[in-house]
DNA sequence: GCTTGACCCTGCCGTAGCGTCAACGTTTCT
DNA sequence: AGAAACGTTGACGCTACGGCAGGGTCAAGC
């Protein structure tokens, strides 16, 4: 019985034979006068073996550990541990349909414009804002950052600042002001850092943040990543942000 | 911000980022007079999303597809996709699970000596047979040759032979029948071919062949796979087997 | 000025389980 | 005798990066 025969009966590929014998985990058998290799039933049997199970879900290696041994022994440990491998996939597989679900309802009602997943309370937030989200740039922006946040620092510091946060959020005005704040800095785009407005919305923005929110922290001298963030507004924008900052620190520490 | 800054923001190796470049996923930021890559806000959102994309089991082709049609009306599309995908692939752990459950179960009960895994009616066939599987060499033999038909020819074929085996193995005398060919069989091993034992041995092992097995197809000339198999057994085995299979031709066609 | 340590750069090899050529020899059918 | 169908070895391809080699850059401390 030639290659191609041995794999039509077992039901693999020639090239799955051959990578077999590369492995060791299938003996080479004797050779024709020709180089063709020339398999006996011993052969399909043990291949058949080796198929079972890598169907089972073994890895090659583990395969051949369990031909090694030729106790059976060690086969039990390794399906239960290859067990115990499956069920962790298998709950990772769920928890992403979970996941995959709500998105999906999320975006058969109508509400997730082009991004990605984030928290159910940021997206409830986000889905009332509606129609804010296409005309205002801040608003947009806003989302985005608060989504990097969200995806960004693991549990920790996300549930400490979604603590914070949250309330500020759901309370029945949050809506408005945030409307109005977002106006007011969508405003200063083109504006001279001088602009009078700078103050009224520095003003307006501090009266949204949450008093426990770490400010102070933000605003240390080495604090580059406050840069970048602003980096991304224009002048008179920044620093309304950084009037709003300083003036809840010191709101808020007094 | 550089690229180890902006990987402990979001949570990912620079090696990622990297990647991400190579791939055309996230834009290359500009470049310091170093050559440092300088990354801004921007950068960080925009690997956030990619993030939050790929753990939900997204592919980075596919991501950059979501990301490329600046519309997020693929973005379903791919995601439902995906959720069929993640379903099969959920089924099929679940079914590798459960035959997984039965191996192991089998082996706490003391079966399943080295093999793999078979169907049920066969494991408890050979489950029955017991001892004999230490003693007798041509049950060991019987039970890899039924093991390699089990696992080779998919479901039609092998449903085919398994409805006319499967009566044959589970009537009352069926393992008393197959002790007593074993053993026949076995006496054979150092026999000449003209042995008398080797008539007495066909008959046995003719009455225990089902009727409808199509027998003939076994004795057509060019079947190579017949030679293999009685390869495997000593010149006196070997005759018993063709000519049990001649009996059984010539009593099942009359 | 020199070293140390923490960064950054590019580029290549490795992963699991084969699929898919390539380039070539053998057998088999017509 | 030519073509189709088989066989041989060898090498590259795929995922989503990890790891390493071999180097450049920058701040701080001696």
């Amino acid at each position: 019985m030639r290659i191609g025969e041995l794999a039509r009966i077992v039901g693999v590929t020639t090239r799955a034979i051959r990578h077999y014998h590369h492995l060791g985990l299938l003996p080479e058998p004797e050779r024709l006068a020709n180089g063709y290799r020339e398999y006996g039933l011993r052969h399909a049997i043990e291949l058949a073996r080796i198929r079972r199970l890598t169907e089972l879900g073994l890895g090659l290696p583990e395969v051949r550990d369990v031909l090694a041994e030729d106790a059976g022994r060690d086969l039990v440990e390794v399906l239960a541990e290859l067990d115990a491998d499956l069920a962790r996939q298998e709950a990772a597989i769920h928890e992403r349909r979970a996941r995959l679900r709500d998105l999906l309802s999320d975006a058969e009602r109508g509400l997730l414009p082009a991004d990605g997943p984030l928290s159910p309370e940021l997206s409830a937030f986000f889905g009332e804002l509606g129609d804010e989200l296409r005309e205002s740039p801040m608003a947009v922006k806003d989302r985005e950052v608060l989504a990097l946040i969200d995806t960004a620092a693991p549990p920790e510091e996300r549930e400490k600042l979604m603590s914070v946060l949250l309330p500020a959020l759901s309370g029945p005005d949050a809506l408005a002001a945030a409307r109005d704040v977002y106006a007011r800095l969508d405003a200063l785009a083109d504006a001279p850092v001088d602009d009078p407005r700078v103050t009224e919305a520095a003003r307006a923005l501090a009266a949204c943040v949450p008093p426990d929110l770490p400010t102070g922290e933000a605003l240390a001298e080495g604090n580059t990543l406050l840069d970048t963030f602003l980096a991304d507004f224009s002048p008179a924008q920044a620093e309304a942000v950084r009037r709003a900052l300083r003036m809840a620190a010191e709101g808020g520490a007094p």
